[in-house]
DNA sequence: TATATTACTGACCGACCGGTTAGTAATTTC
DNA sequence: GAAATTACTAACCGGTCGGTCAGTAATATA
């Protein structure tokens, strides 16, 4: 309306073709952690990335391709890094696993990805192609992590010999939910969790119920 | 069309003013469980409990009461038995701790119940009301349990002295992850968990954990 | 059998949201 | 500077769903 009145101003909008799609990605990252997939409005997206909707199907095909793309962007390359660091690895195995649980947490548990594992957990089964592509992508690959430490570990007889199946799975309990309180309750409890003396005593108790040897005779290098 | 050809047959409905009620939560709980809350349907509730969904609200105000009532119906009776178990309980705590676990997933999580664990952890931050009234009149009381068996414990020496508010954290996370398990990606995985092993690792290692004494050398009564 | 009561139905409303597309304006090309 | 290209916008569509309510049919009452 007040076109003719604009003096050489800013344009309404810019072309930025080359910027848009990490943008979005960005912003999608934030209100998928925020409010969850199904609750996540495209609309919402949009105003966030700074473009219109009609501007996220030009680089993204639908929500579920704009959500994988985000957990391409953020998760799958930290689970690359992880396979490097427990191959490259070489203190006790005690330690790898608790310098992998604090690594863990320090990457994703306390960055906002933790949002996209709590998701996840929470709407799978709502969405059964994004859940298996997730469960190929990202949550196999975590778990086969774990369990080669724990290979690692009672193959150097540090750890007595377990289910280690399940075992990875117990592990890797406490961590999921602290990321999932992180979500949820943690604002309502009266005293919220502290992050740190959580993972101290989960990694306390953890490795005395791994040890081979009780700990006051343990042979620890 | 056709009603003139009835010759006394069935009422197309039947006033059932008493038995309603129940009806409509349990098959609230159903849908609740298999879809989530936000996800959930009030016409699917309607059409599974048989009546249409207007008659829901004859019954109960709005999703959000329906969806409480489910609470109250189904987990709030659950706590307090559990909190006469604990109170009246007189082996050892080791036992006590073990006893109570197995039983909260007989009790729970083995049955449909567990998926309203599974949907609070899920929405809660999408739904603060609700989530201030689950927190209250379950997850509280659920913690309070949990840490009275940990003081139990430390009191008569069984327990080594440990941080109970986190250890408690700690040691519901794998009971919690299993029920989410079983709602999310269980199925997807190639050899779904088995819950006895998950549970016998899961009570050997905190067990372990938590003990005074190296187990070798324990005075377990 | 006639009348009154009320449990119940089902059509409807309005807000919401993923996805589409006709049109527009920023930029490039010549 | 004019024409061609295309990144981007915004209005729109169709389907969904929580919640409402006028009307109806089952039952109680007499």
């Amino acid at each position: 309306m007040s076109t003719t009145l604009e003096i050489k101003s800013k344009p309404r909008w810019e072309r930025r073709k080359d910027a848009r799609p990490q943008e979005v990605l960005a912003a999608a990252l934030d209100i998928f952690v925020e409010r969850g997939y199904a609750a996540t409005r495209l609309d919402d997206v949009a105003a966030r990335a700074g473009v219109s909707k009609g501007t996220l199907y030009l680089y993204f095909e639908n929500k579920e391709e704009l959500f994988k793309a985000v957990v391409r962007e953020n998760l799958v390359p930290a689970l690359n890094e992880a396979e490097d660091y427990v191959e490259s690895y070489s203190g006790s195995s005690t330690d790898l696993l608790r310098e992998f649980i604090l690594a863990w947490w320090k990457r994703i548990g306390e960055t906002k990805l933790s949002g996209i594992t709590k998701l996840m957990m929470a709407e799978s089964a709502n969405f059964p192609d994004v859940a298996s592509f997730y469960h190929e992508e990202v949550i196999s690959r975590g778990n086969a992590l774990i369990i080669r430490v724990l290979e690692r570990g009672m193959q150097s007889g540090e750890f007595r010999r377990i289910d280690k199946v399940h075992a990875n799975l117990v592990i890797v309990s406490p961590v999921l939910m602290l990321m999932m309180w992180k979500h949820s309750f943690n604002a309502l409890q009266p005293h919220p969790i502290s992050t740190n003396d959580y993972l101290d005593c989960f990694l306390d108790l953890i490795t005395r119920g791994l040890h081979a040897a009780p700990l006051s005779f343990s042979n620890t290098q």
